[in-house]
DNA sequence: CACACAATAGTACGAACGTTCGTTAACTGC
DNA sequence: GCAGTTAACGAACGTTCGTACTATTGTGTG
């Protein structure tokens, strides 16, 4: 039972890996079990279908993800401190290239998965709805902290911010330009900035 | 001579389509044939491999976009309306759903292909680098026309416009929201805002 | 040490993949 | 209207896909 359970992980955390190069759909079981130097049935006998694969996969990213990004960002103290480090912790996530290679395995898969009903899809929706609510939530803190301004509207705030998080991961990855991290900071300055309250500030 | 050229055009289009839905690396020539009714090998006699068939069909959503995006917005005055018009463009263009069910083709390739070398990534960076020089210019002239500030950065204010969409397709297609298309739009004018020259306006 | 069972390997399957072949049907230009 | 060309077909190639069985190895426990 303590092998089995061990072995599982190991697969999982390289479908992870490849994944994020090939997609969850690209993903087959015999080229992950060749990187694996096992067989593909003793591979195969760990999950009893693809799509059981595809969202033990997912799972295992999103799980990943919330220990490196949102995790860490609630040591932070409440208000913009919290926001900022949740950000820089996101842009080192979509930079990281170790275990990554192929960049983030969630926003790959949100564009494979956008019109592909079925379980892999309901879960990666869920997880991007959990992200955003985590997001706002942060904006809604800052806002109460009396860090921004309370006319500030968390939706559009943590829409915007999804969207400088994508671009940078478009320029990445795509145009390899690592200036994209720069202009992230950038964006995320002035758009803080067009949202700080008057008075006192943090 | 000139049948060829017609069922190919055929093809091509009808492989824009679908592969918007599974991608160019999941579009597959049986299926492809299958939805054309015709045969695997009628068929594949217009491209000579599998990655030819891929070539074409990007470079025809890039044809599309060209024509249904850019062309048009050359049309309105220099400045602020061209890109205004650039922009909104772009959103009918993410949020169209009839001869591109799957959302736009391009952004999915991005995605699909930000670290799988070859001949279809290198026409997709060329067209990505094609865009970006293009939204690039409109500002610049938006900063020449004295619309936008003379420090505005074209460059980072891209960087934003494009995050901007790449969240809208994201919420519009993966979750359905169609709320995005006004948060865009909101994040555009609050951007334009953040940007435009003091004195004259337009 | 041995027994029980979990974990892996092996083999085989039907289907789909991209691709090649030879042949037939349809078009085009004189 | 015939000759020559081109477009489309059906069949088969070898490979890989996911999945189902059976056999063998390995591990943990009484």
């Amino acid at each position: 039972m303590r092998k089995g359970e061990q072995t599982r992980t190991l697969i999982l955390n390289e479908a992870v890996a490849l994944a994020s190069q090939v997609g969850l759909e690209g993903l087959s079981i015999g080229s992950l079990a060749e990187r694996l130097a096992m067989s593909k049935s003793g591979l195969f006998a760990h999950f009893g279908s693809k799509e059981d694969l595809q969202l033990l996969t997912l799972k295992q990213a999103q799980t990943l993800f919330f220990e490196e990004v949102l995790s860490p960002a609630l040591k932070h103290a409440r208000g913009l401190p919290r926001l900022r480090a949740l950000f820089s912790n996101w842009l080192a996530w979509v930079k990281r290239n170790d275990d990554l290679p192929g960049g983030c395995l969630m926003l790959a898969a949100c564009v494979e998965y956008d019109d592909r009903p079925g379980a892999v899809r309901d879960l990666l929706v869920a997880g991007q709805r959990e992200l955003r609510g985590a997001l706002a939530k942060a904006i809604r803190i800052a806002i109460d902290e009396g860090h921004l301004k309370p006319r500030t509207d968390p939706w559009q705030l943590t829409f915007e911010l999804f969207g400088i998080v994508l671009a940078t991961h478009h320029d990445f990855r795509l145009l390899g330009d690592a200036r994209a991290l720069e202009r992230a900071g950038d964006a995320l300055e002035r758009l803080i900035e067009a949202h700080r309250a008057a008075a006192p500030s943090a």
